[in-house]
DNA sequence: ACCTGAGCCTTACGGCGTAAGGCAACCATA
DNA sequence: TATGGTTGCCTTACGCCGTAAGGCTCAGGT
């Protein structure tokens, strides 16, 4: 049996690993049906027969990071304090995210949550109650916890400098202009640099900072269970 | 001098407040050049005269949410406790938000923050520094806010059933399913239905969950402060 | 031998943002 | 008053996008 023209024959998994693949390389912006196509060397219509179209698609690759953090959070111990317990699962999380940059604003943009992220909230919610919280206060953490839990925080506060800045002079004469009319923010940027060596999601999302907001969090939730 | 036959010229700030309206009533994804054109009885590209294009459009809306916010702010008291006038600040911002539902989202998604929301910012890093805080603190602080400085709370977590369950028999059939795998996730959401009048940006974001949030950052901060 | 269905392709449609250029009305100046 | 530039708007067209509809090929069961 000579080399026989054999194409392996594609596959919702193939698809969508090829998706990963291609959304971690080039941004999300960058997966049309039309070239995740090409890119499993494929005519686009025929991405139909193993996906129910782009927004399924979209499910897929947010399953799969679904997927992820439960495997991440599954090497995780069991036994310990609640908060430890829960920083453990939420850093987990966010090692996923770390590595896939662009799952903040799919899950963000995402009408629904996946499937698979239920079970990581019922575990949430087990732990706070072993913690001895009341269904009640377990409910408000996780809607303070919000996007922490999954290992991330909203990037609101995002300045234009964020976009790579390169005419210097420029920057400093804007800078002068804003130190006179925002005294506090210029002051504040100025004593406060993030640390070059501290991962980072974005300008508001630094590991340090991640960890103090949980802390703070942790901190004010014991009280309130009190 | 009869009526003669005039348009009114179209100007950018036309087009901003037809496409504000236009978002208002039928959400982000309705606007569209062409449709923005036809709103103000136009073509799609004599909107290019007074916009720089779609991208531009969208930071004016922005702007003109953070116009907004600085307007709500502005009616606020000065003095008083820097938790009061905090509060104030994120209640008066979340009043923009709950006219605007779609402005979260678009904030979320712009990739740079609107100009006009540096000088709110520097306020509120005026208001901690006159609570105490070291800018230190008030850095972390910002971060640890997020998204509740802008009167929002990210929604992270939002079940299926959001988008309106017409039929009940599969409803409560997959809640019995539910029920069986998610223990904890299925008794809290029995616990705790959101009450009906309680104003809401989504199931992860109704009023008394934003203030809870806040009050826990606001007690965690004054402990990191001592 | 025939049928069936899976897997892939081709073609086409309507929508998007926007580049390029044209045309008519206005207005300052000669 | 004539003129020439400017402003405001329109027309046309291009290359993307997601996807509906239908056709071809070929393996495998009857």
């Amino acid at each position: 049996m000579g080399a026989r023209k054999f194409r392996e024959p594609l596959s919702r998994e193939r698809a969508l690993a090829a998706a990963i693949a291609l959304v971690d390389a080039e941004g999300l912006a960058a997966l049309t049906m039309r070239r995740l196509a090409a890119e499993v060397g494929v005519e686009a219509m025929s991405l139909y027969h193993h996906l129910p179209g782009k927004e399924g698609l979209l499910d897929g690759l947010a399953e799969a990071v679904a997927a992820e953090i439960q495997a991440a959070v599954d090497t995780t111990l069991d036994g310990g304090h609640w908060r430890a317990r829960l920083r453990q699962r939420f850093l987990a999380a966010r090692s996923v995210m770390l590595r896939h940059p662009w799952a903040p604003a799919l899950l963000g943009a995402r009408p629904n949550i996946p499937a698979g992220l239920y079970g990581y909230y019922d575990g949430i919610i087990a732990t706070l109650r072993d913690g001895g919280f009341s269904y009640r206060i377990a409910h408000r953490a996780l809607h303070a916890f919000g996007s922490l839990a999954l290992g991330f925080a909203q990037e609101v506060f995002r300045p234009a400098s964020a976009g790579g800045q390169t005419d210097v002079e420029a920057a400093e004469e804007e800078l002068a202009a804003m130190a006179a009319q925002l005294p506090h923010l210029t002051a504040m940027v100025a004593a406060e640099a993030h640390a070059a060596d501290d991962p980072t999601l974005g300008w508001c999302d630094s590991q340090v900072e991640f960890e103090f907001t949980l802390d703070l969090l942790f901190d004010g939730l014991e009280k309130a269970r009190d």
